[in-house]
DNA sequence: CGCCTTTGACCAGCGC
DNA sequence: GCGCTGGTCAAAGGCG
């Protein structure tokens, strides 16, 4: 880890969001088209969701614990379902009573993440079905399993793509950065780089370095607000942290949280994610608190506790003090 | 030498 | 069908 790093985690902000990646024909403006944000930095607590998506939540969704999706206990199928139910409420809501497409919603969601001005439209994620419906289908289904024998077999003898893959959940975050590519524990490769379409700003591709870990994670900056870093996680690694971490990016990460992380689940985001939360409940019962979408899957009773130190002293935004600003 | 980044090419999905 | 775009591959080169 470098210097430049650490001073990145010790000094920015690291606000952050949940998506179900929705991965549509407007992908490429992932700060605008992913869902759920959960957009905090100190003067920003969250950003809090606009009211019309409180009320397109289908309240009879069956519902998980935010625990649940950060620790693992559930099965992504379920996850995914979770939030492409209350995704497409969103979504449908958005477009019902603002009337407005994707775009123009998602655009505005930007805007919402620059100024934190909560009343406008977001664009959501789409269903399961519309999303595995959008992407490509290079990878055979199960690739958890994958070894990375389907990959080569890509530009040779291609496999049939009538059946398109269910695509692994994504967890994005957002982070005040000028470090593009922030050091999460994990090692990392990166396999790809594109421009991404109206924005200036390159969108890079990185995979797990673990052998039969197809984690995989994007890295781009939003065009409307440079200093911000979206990353987005997509799959669950099966190993645990790296024994030799590149440069000290074990350093950098307080002992606990990689304790903590490594031991409830080997996914650093999720039990990053987890440890973040707050423990009080305002914001359970304040809708202003609530994470785009489904305000349910938060459980702060379950949440582990915050520790005091190091890394997560500064990712933990002040939930109590700065409940809601302006 | 191993690991990583860079980068042009390729492929698939989607909209028109 | 065509063009655009996102996502990926893989060769080449850099670095420690």
């Amino acid at each position: 880890m470098s210097e430049e790093n650490k001073d990145h985690l010790t000094h920015h902000h690291n606000p952050f969001y949940y998506s179900h990646d929705h991965d549509d024909g407007d992908h490429h403006e992932i700060s605008h088209s992913s869902s759920f944000p959960f957009f905090i930095n100190d003067n920003n607590p969250m950003v809090a969701p606009p009211q019309n998506l409180l009320q397109g939540l289908d309240p009879a969704s069956p519902y998980m614990t935010f625990t649940d999706c950060l620790q693992g206990s559930m099965d992504y199928n379920t996850l995914s379902r979770a939030f492409d139910m209350s995704c497409s409420s969103i979504e449908d809501n958005l477009v019902k009573k603002a009337g407005v497409g994707r775009d123009s919603a998602a655009g505005t969601l930007s805007e919402n993440l620059s100024t934190t001005t909560p009343n406008s439209s977001v664009s959501c994620s789409s269903n399961e079905e519309e999303s595995v419906k959008s992407k490509k289908d290079k990878q055979p289904q199960g690739c958890e399993d994958g070894d990375g024998d389907e990959e080569k077999s890509k530009k040779g003898n291609k496999p049939k793509k009538k059946e398109k893959r269910q695509r692994e959940p994504r967890f994005a975050f957002l982070t005040k950065s000028e470090i593009d590519h922030l050091e999460d524990g994990y090692r990392w490769r990166k396999y790809g780089q594109k421009a991404v379409k109206n924005s200036p700003y390159p969108r890079s591709y990185y995979r797990c370095t673990s052998q039969k870990c197809n984690v995989k994670k994007r890295v781009e900056r939003c065009f409307q607000d440079p200093t911000v870093v979206i990353t987005t996680y997509e799959g669950q690694h099966n190993h645990q942290y790296p024994s030799t971490l590149r440069g000290n990016a074990a350093g950098m990460l307080s002992p606990s949280l990689l304790a903590s992380a490594s031991a409830a689940q080997p996914s650093f985001p999720q039990a990053l994610f987890s440890q973040l939360l707050p423990t009080n409940n305002n914001y359970q019962a304040d809708p202003n608190y609530m994470l785009y979408g489904n305000l349910n899957l938060m459980a702060p009773q379950q949440q582990l506790q915050l520790p005091h130190y190091g890394l997560l002293q500064d990712l933990t935004p002040p939930f109590g003090d700065n409940k809601r600003q302006p």
